[in-house]
DNA sequence: CGCCACGTTGAATTCAGTCAAAGAGCGTGG
DNA sequence: CCACGCTCTTTGACTGAATTCAACGTGGCG
C-alpha cells in the first residue's frame, strides 16, 4: 500500500538530475551535439511512415533534453493536474491505479519510445499514477512544444496519431484478455505484446530480451495473484516454452504462446496507414515546406 | 458463432435505406431542412467547453446526413479496411470482438452522440467489429469531413479530442473492472457507467433509462456468463439496489451500487478541461476567424 | 400452437484465490 | 566476514467465486 513515492532499497541509483522543473524550450534547438541515435520513437514511428532527415532532426531535437528517475517513483500521481508530456527514453514504468481496497491494477507498461502521454494535459486531473520500476530517463515535452509539432509537422502528427491508436488497441487487447482468457491466456498474451513492443524499438536478441517485472507486478496487469502467476510460468517453463531468470525472458515457442493467446493477427498494426492516408500527409508536408 | 450479419427474429422492423454504400458527401449540406435539435453530439461535447452558435451549425451540418440499420447487423467488420466513421444518433451499438474458441468481448457500448470512431481510418485494418443491439439511426461521416474539421474548427477539434480521451479513460475503467473487481462490482460500475453516459446525452429520468441489453450481452462485456450476471442482477433486486424490466433500469441506491464497485471519483472527466487550455482554443479559433 | 430467444434456478465442478511457510538473492551493518 | 533484514520466489493445503451442465419457465411472433 505505501507504494507512492517509495524508494526501493536499491543501493547507489543514478539520482534525479533536473528534479521536476525546467521545461524544455527552443533555445539550444541546433546544439552542436550529434543527433543521439537513442531515439527509440524515431524507430517506432518508423513502422508508420519513412520519416525524413530533418523529421529525424525534429525529434532528435524533441528528445534531447533529460531528466532522470530512480526505480518506484511516482511520476504523475492520480488525481494530481498532468504537468507535462513525457517521452520515456531508458528503462521501464508503468500506467497503474490504487484501489480504494488495496489492491492495483497496471494497465500498461512503458517502454522506452512511448509517450506518457501525448494528452493528458487536456484534462483536468489524472485518473490514474504513472511510476517507475527500472531507473528511467525520460525527455519531458513541454505542452508548447506538443502544440508545435502538430501544428507544423504533418508527417510526424501522422506517426504521433499512429502510434495513439496503436496504443489504444493495446488497451483494447488487454480487456479481451482480463475479459476472456484464462490464466494461460492472459499470460501468453502478455509476454507475446512485450516481445513485440520491445522488437518495434530495438530492444530484442531474436526471442530474447530484458523484463524486469516481479511476479507481483504481472500480476497486477494480468489480474491475478503473484502466486498463480507464479505457478502459471512453472507450467511454462516445464512446458520449454519460456526461459525467464536474471530478469531476462526468453520466448522459445512464440507460436504455442499465441496459439494459448487465441491470436494471430497483426493486431498491433505494425502494418502502418493504408498507402493512400500516408500519402495524404506526405502531401501536407510538401505544401508546407512549399510555404 | 455465426453471429455476423445475422439478425435476430424481431419482426417489422426499420430497414436499412441506404445499406453499405454512399459514403457522405457534401452536396446537400446547406439542405432546407432547419438544424435537428436531435443531436446529442453537440450536447456531450458541451460538456467540455462551450460551443458558439456556428459550431453548432457546423455540428449539425454534419450530422444532417443519415443511414439506418436494423438491430444485430455489424456496421464494420473485423479484418476490413475500415470505411468511415459513424456518428450514432440513435440506439445502442457495441464494439466488440469475437473469439477463436466462440467467446466474444464486448469493449464498449455505443449510445447517441458517440463517434465510432474518430480515427480508425489510419488503420489499415479493423482489429474489432462494430454491430447494433437496436436498430440505429447513424450519420456517416467522410475522412474529408473529418479533416477538414479538424484543419479549421480549434474548438470542436479540442472538444473532439476531450471525448476521445474519456473514451480512453472507460477503457481504463473497464480494465481495472476486469482485474480487480469481482462480479458484483463489474455489474454495478458498468451500471453506473452507463447511467451517466446517458444521462450526458439527456437520455436518462432521474436515475432512470432504457437499457435494451440481454443478460448475455451484459456478461460479454463483464466477462461474465450469462448465469452469473443473472444471480447478480437477482442479488441487487432483492437488495433494492436496482429494478430492471421491461428493458428499463432505474438505479435505486447509486450511492451503494458505487460503493461496490468501489469508485468515488469524476473519473468520466466531465469537468472537461483546465480554464488555460479551453482559452488557448478559443484564442485558436479567434486567430482563424480574423483570416 | 409451437418455435425461439431470453431469463431463471439448482447441483456439480474447477480455476484461481487465500493462507502459510520456507528458500534464494542481495545489500547493509555489526 | 558473516548475520540480519528485506524483497522476491516457490510450494502445499484449503477455500471459494464463478463456470458448466442441465432443466424449466416465459413471452413474442409466425
Amino acid at each position: 500500500m505505501p507504494r507512492q513515492f517509495g524508494q526501493r532499497s536499491a543501493g547507489p541509483q543514478p539520482l534525479l538530475e533536473t528534479p521536476m522543473a525546467r521545461v524544455a524550450d527552443n533555445r539550444d534547438q541546433r546544439s552542436s551535439r550529434p543527433p543521439p541515435s537513442d531515439n527509440s520513437l524515431t524507430r517506432k514511428l518508423s513502422h508508420f511512415a519513412p520519416l525524413s532527415g530533418s523529421d529525424h532532426q525534429v525529434l532528435d531535437r524533441l528528445a534531447a533534453q533529460e531528466e532522470r528517475f530512480p526505480a518506484n517513483l511516482d511520476i504523475s500521481v492520480d488525481g494530481m493536474v498532468p504537468r507535462s508530456v513525457f517521452l520515456l527514453k531508458e528503462g521501464m514504468a508503468m500506467r497503474y491505479r490504487n484501489m480504494p481496497d488495496g489492491g492495483r491494477q497496471i494497465m500498461t507498461f512503458l517502454i522506452p519510445g512511448d509517450l506518457c502521454d501525448m494528452h493528458v494535459f487536456l484534462l483536468k486531473e489524472m485518473d490514474h499514477s504513472i511510476g517507475t520500476i527500472t531507473p528511467v530517463r525520460v525527455a519531458p515535452i513541454s505542452r508548447e512544444n506538443i502544440v508545435e509539432l502538430f501544428g507544423h509537422h504533418p508527417r510526424i502528427s501522422a506517426a504521433l496519431w499512429w502510434s495513439a491508436l496503436q496504443e489504444e488497441a493495446i488497451l483494447r487487447e488487454r480487456i479481451i484478455s482480463l475479459g476472456r482468457r484464462d490464466a494461460r491466456g492472459r499470460l501468453a498474451y502478455l509476454l507475446c505484446e512485450l516481445l513485440w513492443r520491445h522488437a518495434a524499438v530495438g530492444l530484442t536478441d531474436g526471442e530474447v530480451f530484458r523484463l524486469p517485472l516481479t511476479q507481483t507486478e504481472l500480476g497486477d496487469t494480468l489480474g491475478l495473484t503473484p502466486v498463480h502467476v507464479n505457478r502459471v510460468l512453472r507450467e511454462f517453463r516445464e512446458r520449454r516454452l519460456i526461459t525467464l531468470e536474471q530478469r531476462t525472458l526468453s520466448l522459445l515457442d512464440v507460436g504455442t504462446l499465441q496459439a494459448i493467446a487465441g491470436l494471430n493477427k497483426d493486431y498491433l498494426h505494425f502494418g502502418g496507414a493504408p498507402a493512400d492516408i500516408a500519402r495524404y500527409f506526405d502531401r501536407l508536408e510538401k505544401e508546407r515546406a512549399a510555404r
